[in-house]
Formats: C-alpha cells, structure tokens, sequence
DNA sequence: TCCGGGCTTTTTGTATACCAAAAATAGAGT
DNA sequence: ACTCTATTTTTGGTATACAAAAAGCCCGGA
C-alpha cells in the first residue's frame, strides 16, 4: 500500500511530502544513490510535480538529497568526511550557542525547557524507549541553540541537526546513560550562568560523539 | 525598460531571477518590506511562476526575503540585531575556517587565490573601483572558508556572505587600507601555516569590522 | 468620526497538460 | 566485446485553470 497524503489535508502538500521523502530516507527505505523522480514520487503521493520539485528543493538544502542539472535528485551517499566535516561545524556553532545559552541565561532569561527534557531523557531510558532517547537528545541539542537567542545561528543549524538525525540513526550512539549525565552538566552550566564552563563541556560532548559514531558508520558502509 | 531575460539563454531561468531578483534587492531598487509578488515578478521578467517560486525559495534560505504562507515573500528588514547575529555566527566560522586553512597549507595543499587575490584588491584600491575592492574582499573571505577544506563549512557560509553583502552595501565599511593590510596578515599566516595566529587574526579582524558597520546601519536606518 | 462586519478582489498553492532538450537506454553494426 | 546511433525517459519550463486564504474595500452603525 503506497503511503498517500490522505492525512490533514490542511498542510501544505510540499510539506507533506518532503518529512514522507526524509523519512524515507531516514529510516534506509531510500536507500543511498538512488534516484528521486519528480514524476515517480508526484504519483507515489498523489499530489502534482510542483510539491515534489519544492519538497526536493529543501531535502537538498538540508543535505539530503544531491540534484544534477537536467539529472535530477540522488540521495546522498554519506561518507565518514561527511560525518567529520559534520562534528568540525557542529563545534564550532554549539560551543558557542552553550557559551551565549549561559550567559543570557547569567543575565536573566528564561532557562527553557532544558531541564524538562532532562527529565524527559531520564524517564525514556528508564523505559527504554530508545527512538524517544534519540529525539529528546536531539531536541536537548536543539533548545540550547533555541537559548542563545542568535536566530541566524538558529537559522544555520537546521541543516545540521537535518544529517545528525540521519546519521544518528544509521550509526549506533555510545552509552545512552554516559551522554545523559554529559547533558546534565551542561544544563546545570547553562542555568548555573557558566559560560565558559558551559562552552568547554559542549566541546567536549561533541567532541566525544565524534568517534563512536564514525566507528559505527565504518561498519554499515564497509561491511 | 523592464530588464528581461534575454541574455543567454541556456542558464537556468530560475538562477537568473534568483540574480535579477538579488542585484534589485542589494541595489536598494527592492526596498526593505516590499512584496514580491509571483506574478509580478513572472511578467517583469517575462518567465513562468516555477522558476520565479524557486527563486524565491533560494532568496528566503539566504536571508534576503521572508515568506508567510499563503501571504507569500517580503523583502526583509535588517535590523542591527540581524548585523551582530552575523557578526557572532561569522566570529564561529570564518575563525575556524581561517585556522583550518593554515594547518591544511602546513600539511601542504595549495594556497589557492589568496595571494591573487589580495594583489588584485591592492590594484582595485589604487585605481579606486570601490565596487571591486568590496567584490575582492568579499571573495578573499569566501576563499578562506573553501581553503578550509570543509564543504559543509562553505555550505554553511553562503547564506552569510549573502547577508554580508547586502550589508555591506548599505553600512559603509572603514577604510580599505586598513582592511587590506589586515588580509594581508591573516593571509601570510595561513600561507606560512600559523593556525593560531592565523585564527586570532580573522577574530579580530572580522570583531574590528562590526562596529563601523552598525554605525553604518545605524545612520541608514534612523534618518 | 471612527469602528467593525461582510463583500470583492488579489494572490498563493496546487493541478493538469504540454513541450523542448538533455540523459539514459536500447539496439544495430562492426 | 565495443562503439555509434536511434529511441525512450526524464527534467526544466510554459500556459492555463481553480479553490481557498489574505488583503483590500465598502458600507452601515455607534
């Protein structure tokens, strides 16, 4: 049964198809290399090319998806540079959300929902909820960025949290409980108004993703 | 004379609007606020919607227009906020880039235009072609983040050199002299391989470029 | 005069049909 | 097997149409 759009018909369809097409390609059913024909995704969820061809447009801006002039869309083909060129800039543009989080946080902003997710992450690996455990870990990476208050530097991550989601789910992550107890110090930096503190204990929780992560992408390209 | 697409014609039709549509824009000739509508625009420059859709699409990722839907796309308004968020998201990347730059010629890659570019921009300034000494400097930024090495890095910059010169064109900037002979530290560094100095070179350089251009803004702004 | 609600017009988002030109593919000849 | 050509497929683009949402307008009432 192809998947249809017969859903909340009150969304734009663009937008329908490009989180039906990420998922796909999240989730390995489009696997990578493979083609994107506007025609064959256009009769896939029923809608015309126009949807197709802007849903395309912006999986190829977040990193998705290649295009060709006159070849169209290929999904992408991660390689372990991908993955490296990923945590350079990730480095640099989280440490500094983590610093200015802290420090707005240090002049009196609202903390957010840092802490709830926290307690959310907890709870899902108490469950063992472990797609839950992704998201929210994602979603903890996301609200700090939120926090900084620097909306182009919200603006400039998007594409990047985009290919963590993919790679995240084609890599196996390390010890969920050792990143959670990284994600509690450096909340309590973020709320606690250290900045510096909060900037090296980003580093660091990035900088320690890092490996697990290419050893994991290792095995699935190289098998 | 409305200015039409009668230029040559193999280039895209959507890559030719996404230019027309930008020079009206950094030109001033697309006041801040404006909309542009699809038809409009479609009939200006004598094309269909599509390419004009996708066009804006590509304005809206680089920071020159705002889109609501179903109310379309809006020239946007920059605001000295939006001009020390760049200045931040700068400090992040070109920094990082600059000292990427360094250790990747001490490892013995090419150091591309650099130098050629820094020439190019002497001569500019002699002859006083103020444009081309904006275009060269511009393009000695843009040539640090490619020598980086990082596609995803110079993925992540466009939409900032986007802004950068729409800024740029309306802030005036300080004095060319000085500029230059900040590029040219900063680009005997990198040659020479000096990742550090290279990195606080291009901190500086890039924070000593923020306040004249906020004073500028600023002036522009509030008459 | 100013305000608010309903009516008209405009504009977007999408669908459909069509076309030229480039790519991919199949096929024929060597 | 290999190359060159012919056929098919696919993209990028045009034109046109239409429902629905915004925007603008007008008019009556406080």
């Amino acid at each position: 049964m192809p998947e249809t759009l017969t859903g909340r018909d009150d969304e734009a369809r663009a937008e329908q198809v490009y989180q039906l097409v990420l998922e796909g390609i999240v989730a390995g059913r489009y696997e990578q290399g493979v083609r994107l024909r506007e025609r064959e995704l256009s009769e896939l969820y029923n809608v015309s090319r126009i949807p197709v061809r802007e849903a395309i447009q912006r999986l190829e801006q977040d990193g998705f998806v290649e295009t060709f002039p006159r070849r169209g869309a290929v999904v992408r083909k991660l390689t372990l540079t991908d993955v490296n060129e990923l945590f350079d800039v990730r480095l640099c543009l989280e440490t500094f959300a983590a610093r200015m989080a802290a420090v707005r946080v240090a002049a009196g902003e609202p903390g957010g929902r840092l802490q709830e997710l926290l307690d959310d992450t907890r709870q899902a690996i108490d469950d063992d909820r472990t797609d839950d455990v992704v998201r929210l870990s994602a979603a903890f990476h996301a609200e700090i960025v939120r926090l900084s208050g620097n909306r182009l530097l919200i603006e400039s991550v998007k594409p990047l949290f985009g290919r963590m989601r993919w790679i995240f789910g084609l890599a196996h992550n390390r010890s969920n409980e050792l990143q959670r107890d990284e994600h509690m110090e450096l909340c309590n930096a973020i709320l606690g108004g250290k900045a510096d503190l909060a900037y090296t204990l980003a580093y660091s929780h990035i900088e320690l993703g890092r490996e697990p992560v290419l050893k994991g992408l290792a095995e699935t390209l190289g098998p």
